[in-house]
DNA sequence: AGAATGAAGTTGTACATACATTTAAGATAA
DNA sequence: TTATCTTAAATGTATGTACAACTTCATTCT
């Protein structure tokens, strides 16, 4: 039963485990094409074939004239094949984006892996470019955050494609539903019920929460507010729910964050989707006259750099950020080499629970 | 001094061209290689040998017992070549660089090139691992952020390389003394001579810069600000120029800071290398209860994000930050893509100036 | 000493032949 | 009709020969 392998593929295999034992080192000289021949009692066409794909492949180098060569490269490209792996993010430059890509790119370096970077800016035409660009060049592996993850997934059909060749990917902060892949977030519904719940206990009863609802992380959030109010009690004003998308920016928030605090009984704790969102708000309120925290608690949310810039100090609840990106690479790559080995394909979740952290920028409600 | 190419090489062009013209459509059925063989008078062998080099590049696909065919992305792949670039950064996840990173990746992404990332942490042993990984696939250019620009560079042999080897690439925001590349940055010197002169103008005479010195940016802020005391005939305190390094962060500086303030003639303004110094100075002084602008002026520098989160907007120099990005993408495109054209191997600096955006935290001095 | 020549050995190109393996389609048998 | 076999044609493997082009080195000539 062992036969049946072509003499040039049995010729390059022998001369492959040659190089990888050290027989043939870097930079020496092959046996010439007649040497070999006579040797292994092949035709010399039989060893051409054998060296051609061995040049191709990287391992050999032919000078006509001068002989056939190991290259120095040959054992380390032996054991390299693509290993690049790709990250598509919603967004490269803002906010908590950059510790991800920063956290999974120290750990791909680390392994030996090149990161192929390209961002959707939450528009899901140009996550079909990104994924088409990807995907022209052999990849090992995807790291994928999904745009506008609320809404449908127009590009499915690049995804089913993806798993039917077995190319390995995960998800971060959200997936989409339609698919059944790892994916790793963070909790943010016990996200919202944590901070909701943490201004309920200093006193507050009426809290203003400010949420993004064209991504799933928005939706969820609320969620957890929600949930919060409803576990304690406290009825809920509609009022006191503020919801935007995207492309509304910090506007809309800002507006009706002005019309609540001109009201009679305004809010004295206002709980934002993100520190992004807080610290305008924060302003807002300053700018008002309005003391933070004094008369107005803020939590914000993913623990940003621009909690400890702002005015007041941010109490905010944790992102793993850094951590995730190096978690979804560590777990990638596993995906990636374990691929012979156990079929174990995960399909889990994995969920990170934020933390509250006290800063100034809330306090217990004085009556 | 025609006929010198190899058979087998014209039988592969004529094939080319007309996968090209569309004579032989993608998908379509090549004809069988005795066929071929039979019209161009050529044995079989030559033939397979034409045949292989193309299947070796994406363009044919051949079954055995079918026959051969034009792959489908065969014209695409044809005019398609690696496309992809790298950018090598020293942060990835801080400040301005995501900034310039979107740039690039939005830019190279309308124009169908990858963008490969990689980080230096400004280590330059990392830059080292970045530049060997980056480099061992096919690669259309790079673009390059110095590592500790102000020290030396261990890495020239691999630039020099790049340079035989015709690899396109342009630096960002500094450059080796030693390397004759393009370069694209802001004019830091009269960046600090802008700003110094600036708060000279309001009255200030007791102006302290803290300034990063283990990168050109640094030195050259500091350049500016020296010059703006020399041509207003401000004798310039030692101790009111302070320098630091990378690792010391901004520990030093808020030390600092508190021991001037603390001294009975107090600067009455600031200069920081960048915003993400000025921040905690700016927090560093309200916390000792020393009013911004009122007691104290801060320009800060790069316009960042956190100059607008700040508890007092900042005064701030611009940073073109995603243009300079885009440029640069713009720019090693030209380059890849002129190649063949003309030879104007650009080497010339192409220098932003940065501008002063008046926000709240520097005022007029008051007597 | 230096330059030109030539021989030997290497890979590159080209052709010829033979058989093996796979595919698809047609012929044949149940 | 269905299933099986046969066959032709395609690519894959293998060997042999011949000569071309290039590199190296020793020899020879100037």
């Amino acid at each position: 039963m062992s036969k049946r392998l072509p003499k040039y593929i049995l010729l390059k295999n022998e001369l492959l485990s040659r190089i990888e034992s050290g027989k043939l080192s870097p930079g020496s000289q092959v046996p010439s094409e007649n040497e070999i021949a006579e040797q292994f009692s092949l035709s010399r066409q039989t060893v051409r074939q054998a060296f051609s794909e061995l040049e191709r492949q990287g391992l050999l180098e032919r000078v006509q004239g001068k002989g056939t060569f190991v290259r120095h490269a040959a054992v380390r490209a032996e054991a390299m094949q693509p290993r690049t792996i790709g990250i598509v993010t919603t967004y490269i430059s803002d906010y908590i984006f950059p510790h991800i890509v920063r956290g999974a790119e120290a750990e791909l370096r680390s392994r030996g892996y090149r990161l192929l970077l390209a961002s959707t800016d939450n528009d899901k035409e140009k996550e079909m470019e990104c994924l088409r660009l990807m995907l022209s060049e052999p990849l090992s592996g995807l790291i994928i955050e999904p745009t506008k993850s609320a809404e449908g997934n127009p590009n499915l059909p690049f995804y089913l494609s993806m798993q039917s060749k077995n190319l390995p990917f995960l998800m971060i902060n959200e997936r989409y539903r339609e698919l059944e892949v790892p994916c790793l977030r963070v909790d943010d519904e016990q996200g919202g019920l944590t901070a909701a719940r943490y201004l309920i206990k200093q006193g507050h009863r009426r809290i203003v929460g400010f949420f993004k609802t064209d991504d799933l992380q928005g939706v969820n959030r609320l969620k957890g507010f929600m949930h919060a109010h409803r576990e304690a009690g406290i009825p809920l004003d509609p009022e006191h729910v503020v919801t935007y998308t995207t492309s509304q920016k910090s506007e809309l928030p800002v507006k009706k964050l002005r019309e609540l605090l001109a009201s009679t009984d305004r809010p004295t704790a206002l709980f934002a989707y993100n520190d992004a969102l807080a610290v305008p708000l924060l302003n807002t309120a300053r700018e008002m006259g309005v003391s933070v925290p004094g008369e107005l608690s803020i939590v914000g949310f993913d623990d940003s750099a621009l909690a400890l810039a702002a005015g007041v100090p941010l109490t905010t609840l944790t992102h793993p950020k850094e951590e995730l990106g190096r978690e979804a690479a560590r777990r990638l790559i596993a995906m990636i080499e374990n691929e012979a080995g156990a079929p174990s394909e995960d399909t889990g979740e994995f969920l990170y629970v934020p933390k509250l952290i006290e800063r100034d920028s809330a306090s217990p409600l004085k009556r």
